[in-house]
DNA sequence: ACCTGAACACCGTTCAAGT
DNA sequence: ACCTGAACACCGTTCAAGT
């Protein structure tokens, strides 16, 4: 309840960045306020801001961090290869934190200079393609934001605990399965496949119901479509 | 300034998400309060609450409504066609309401009763590919939430106006062209390209620099890959 | 049924004052 | 330099009371 002064906590940005991404784990996006981070580090809110600017940019700098520690890929696999095993690191990465899903895209506009060595290794594996140099950022732009775009939808609408949300669900469920008849032929076949299994007719988020077909399926088009691409 | 009690005005459901829509779109999803929504209809803010249940709801069916109308594609074109079609439909739809960026995605996991039409003529043309019906299903997931995701981080990450912003400007501007030095020969090659046009090396969201070629790269790959995957 | 008016329990952020 | 303590200007939401 009472905020202790705390003398042997040392607050730095770094530690404050930490302490958000453990806050934001634990409880939720919507429940981090800059008054319960400062509870749970055992400081009072306006000492937060002597190191931070404000809230939002706080909560940007704890998603970039997450980030911040691509592997680089070894240089003597395929440019086929490397994509897909980037791909699924920067998708566990967003697993591994769920709650950050609405503000990972704001990573890809922040100042991202930590995650320069990734990059850089990134445009490496775009350059052994054999593309232009036009279509390497095309493709760097294209690979980037489907990865983290596809994967934070997946991430997205959990509608939360409570009887509320059982109530939705069925109201859901309902609805969908009362559509597929006659007038919807293609809906009525694929229901059984689709039912919380497709974006739009599911109630659970990638959290508890990951998507794991729908992105090896767009993964696979992708670098297939681009090694087309490539041999042209 | 003063509320008036405004006898003229009857609220609905469908009127306060019109009015959401409006007000999101002129002032922004940070400005947009329950309160300031209320005193631009005209109205006390608990009145809102007799026909919503929360904020984060009406944001959420104000979303819904901006996909309520996608046009339902002809059935006599080719797949590869009606799928270019409707993405750029989608995208086009996101563009003329860039506020609502980041909650673009709670759309593909909300009630969907009203966008079933455009489902089942989504599903009509994945059908065409002569995909198997698992792979129909995976691929609707993979093309919806590309096209969602996609977007949402093009339009995201507005650094918003003023001073402050120009200096974030520079010091992103400054900090890239530094690092692409002899360390890092493939950023530096291509850094003419890169500046603010390339995800993580931008200090411009898509509504005022979109990212034309990388979603048109992207569709290409993702079309020309589903195809070959159709004839295997 | 539908809205008012007031209140409750919070927020993010600022700022003088302390050390 | 770094944090306290208190305050300011807001929020979303609830609820009795009105009509």
């Amino acid at each position: 309840m009472a905020r202790r002064p705390s003398s042997d906590v040392s607050l730095s940005i770094d530690a404050i960045i930490e302490a958000t991404i453990e806050y934001i784990d634990t409880n939720g996006l919507d429940a981090f306020t800059m008054r319960a981070l400062a509870t749970q580090i055992g400081v009072y809110p306006a000492a937060l801001y002597y190191h931070v600017d404000s809230k939002a940019k706080l909560v940007g700098l704890a998603s970039s961090r997450l980030f911040g520690d691509l592997p680089v890929v070894a240089s003597d696999t395929g440019w086929q290869t490397a994509l897909a095993s980037i791909a699924h690191s920067i998708r566990r990465i967003m697993f591994n934190h769920p709650n950050f899903a609405p503000v990972f895209g704001l990573t890809l506009a922040a100042d991202s200079t930590p995650a320069i060595p990734f990059i850089e290794g990134l445009l490496g594996v775009l350059s052994r393609t054999g593309l232009s140099d036009e279509n390497i950022v095309a493709a760097y732009n294209a690979y980037l934001g489907l990865i983290i775009g596809w994967v934070t939808v997946e991430l997205s609408g959990d509608p939360g605990e409570g009887d509320d949300a059982d109530r939705w669900r069925q109201g859901v469920e309902h609805s969908i399965v009362s559509a597929g008849t006659i007038r919807n032929p293609n809906l009525a076949r694929l229901l059984p496949l689709l039912l919380n299994r497709a974006f739009m007719l599911r109630w659970e988020s990638g959290e508890t119901a990951p998507l794991d077909n729908g992105f090896e399926f767009l993964l696979d088009c992708f670098i297939a479509g681009l090694d087309s691409k490539s041999r042209r």
